[in-house]
This record gives C-alpha cells, sequence and structure tokens, in this order.
DNA sequence: TCGCCATGGTTACGGTTGCAACCAATTCGT
DNA sequence: ACGAATTGGTTGCAACCGTAACCATGGCGA
C-alpha cells in the first residue's frame, strides 16, 4: 500500500501541494463564475430564451457593426465558422438577417440585420448595459477598478500566445 | 424608414447607448477568457483529451475530499445531477472509482477513487498547480492582487442572490 | 491559361448537454 | 402507521456542439 491518500481523521489542508483545491483553482472559478453570470443574463434577456448563445453573439455583432459576412462575424465574436453558420441560418429563417451576395466575390455573403432584427438589437441593447450596470454596481469602487485591471491582464496572460 | 440605423460613413462609437461593444461586454469577456483558459488547460492535461469536463471534476473533487455521495459531488463542483451521474458511470467503467452502498440510506452510494483513480488524481494536481502558476507568472504582482480582489467581489455580487 | 492551394460557407456525424420523466428509498404530516 | 411529498440517482429525448469532410469560388505561380 504506497499510495499518499491521508489515513482517515488526517485533514488534507489547502496548502497541501498533492491536493487541488478545486474552489479556488482559476480555471474552475471562471468557469462557475461565467455561468452564473451568463444564466443570469440570459434571464435578465428573455427574448433569449428562444435564442441561443451563438444566435444572440451574431445578432450583437451585427447590430454593432452593420453589414458583415459570416467570416467577420465569427472573428469579432470568437466563433467558430459553423455556429456563425447555422446562428445565420437561423436569424434568417427568423427573418432577423439578410443575406445578399457580393458582387465582387461570389463566395462571400454580405449579412445586415433586417427591420426587425434591428428593433431586436435595439431593444436588447439596453438590457445588456443595464444588466451590466446593476451587476457592477454591487460592488465597491475600488473592486471595479480592481477587477477590470485584473481581467485585462489576465487576458493578455491568457490570449497572449 | 424609422430605425436608427446610422446611415453609412456615420461612425457608431463606443460610448452610444444604442450599441453595445460586445468586446466589452462583462459576459462576452469572461466567456471568451475561460473558454480560452480551460482549452489551454485540457492542452496542458493531456488525459484530459480522454476525459469530459464532467469526469475531471468528478475527479477532482473525489480527489480532494475522499469518499463522498454523488449529490455531494454536484454540490461542490456546481454540476446538475444528471452530469455527475453520468460522469461517475463513465469514471467506474474506466475503472478509477469505486461504488459501494450506504448502509444508512439505500438510496445513497458511496464513492471513492480506486487506486488507479488516486494515481490519475496525484498526476493531475501538479499539472494543474504548474498550469495556474504559469498563468499568474505572467502579470505583474499588482496585476495577480487585482484579479484575486476583483475576481471575489464579482463572486458575490454574481452569486449572492 | 492550367493546375493547385487557399478561402467562404454548409453539412453529416458522433458525442455532450439540459430538461423532464422516472424508479426506488426515505421522511413527514396527520 | 400510512399515504403524500422529498430525495438520491438514472434514463430518454431533443437540441447543441466540435471536427472533419465537402462544395464552390477565387488567387496565384509556372
Amino acid at each position: 500500500m504506497t499510495t499518499s491518500v491521508p489515513p482517515p481523521g488526517f485533514p488534507r489542508n489547502a496548502t497541501d501541494r498533492t491536493i487541488l483545491a478545486l474552489e479556488a483553482f482559476l480555471p474552475y472559478r471562471l468557469t462557475r463564475l461565467t455561468d452564473a453570470i451568463s444564466r443570469k443574463f440570459s434571464q435578465a434577456y428573455r427574448a433569449r430564451l428562444g435564442l441561443t448563445r451563438p444566435e444572440w453573439r451574431t445578432l450583437a455583432t451585427l447590430g454593432q457593426f452593420g453589414t458583415m459576412t459570416a467570416t467577420d462575424i465569427g472573428a469579432h465574436s470568437s466563433m467558430h465558422k459553423t455556429k456563425v453558420s447555422r446562428a445565420v441560418a437561423s436569424l434568417e429563417e427568423r427573418r432577423w438577417l439578410l443575406r445578399e451576395p457580393d458582387a465582387q466575390d461570389r463566395r462571400v455573403e454580405r449579412l445586415t440585420l433586417s427591420r426587425v432584427g434591428q428593433k431586436a438589437y435595439e431593444d436588447m441593447v439596453p438590457v445588456a448595459h443595464g444588466f451590466e450596470t446593476r451587476l457592477l454596481a454591487r460592488m465597491e469602487p475600488e473592486e471595479r477598478a480592481a477587477l477590470l485591471t485584473g481581467l485585462e491582464a489576465l487576458e493578455r496572460a491568457a490570449l497572449e500566445d
């Protein structure tokens, strides 16, 4: 019997390098936090109950930039092209989005929100801003500043190479 | 034509409240960051190529606490019971985990890592610690401190009600 | 100009997920 | 002490996802 499990009654403590404290492990904390926040946001934005996350992101990206190609949407919203493709198809079916062929390059489609899609976007934006504002309002000013500093640094550290 | 889309050439700027800057929207930033970090970690921990995230969490939780029930695992690792159920079944099939009936309550199963599972846990822990350490090492000390402060505050704000 | 690689986008497939329904064992109210 | 509500856990189903293969078009070198 050579395993290093502590015998019963021998507490495993947090600084023990043979144990991982899951609740303090950064990837886990981030996942948990992100899931909670996304879930709350999808509650705040009721329409999202019928809108998948890729669809929401596509709506948000087209609303932000106007006319784009599917590839552009993927690049800006960090989605794989298959996700974008399916989201575009579904938004088109909902009649929130229009495709038109590109005159220069016939592989490309120029995507634009329809009037109804634009309206949906305009309704969504204040909900999103309000959600974010209310969330941050629960923190102290110094905490908000710390969060932004820390997040920026972590983004740099995580996304750099 | 009453929609408020700016005409072409009229730039949409970031402080325009009718536009959402996706790349600055907290839920989006968190999702993107979390995805990137999780993906990197799953590369660092190669075995995870054959281990789903629920399975990894189950392994981590049992390694951290010893013997638990499926419900306990779900509570500690923020997983729905169906995820836990499937993860437990799969780890059992891998022979990393043992189930034994509970004498007091016959609905319950007491779950423990097998010797092989314990070994896998022990191999995984330093990889996880190393991953986290290297990630944080790319940040300045003040940035690390800011991140921890900000994360804690955001967790409080997001998980409180 | 012809052949080849790159690019934009869609689709087929297998695996993962969430939800609700379910079974069995336990607890609670009366 | 008994039926109803609760709890631990599993399963069926439909939706979703990632990967790879695919089709059509375009760009480029010889």
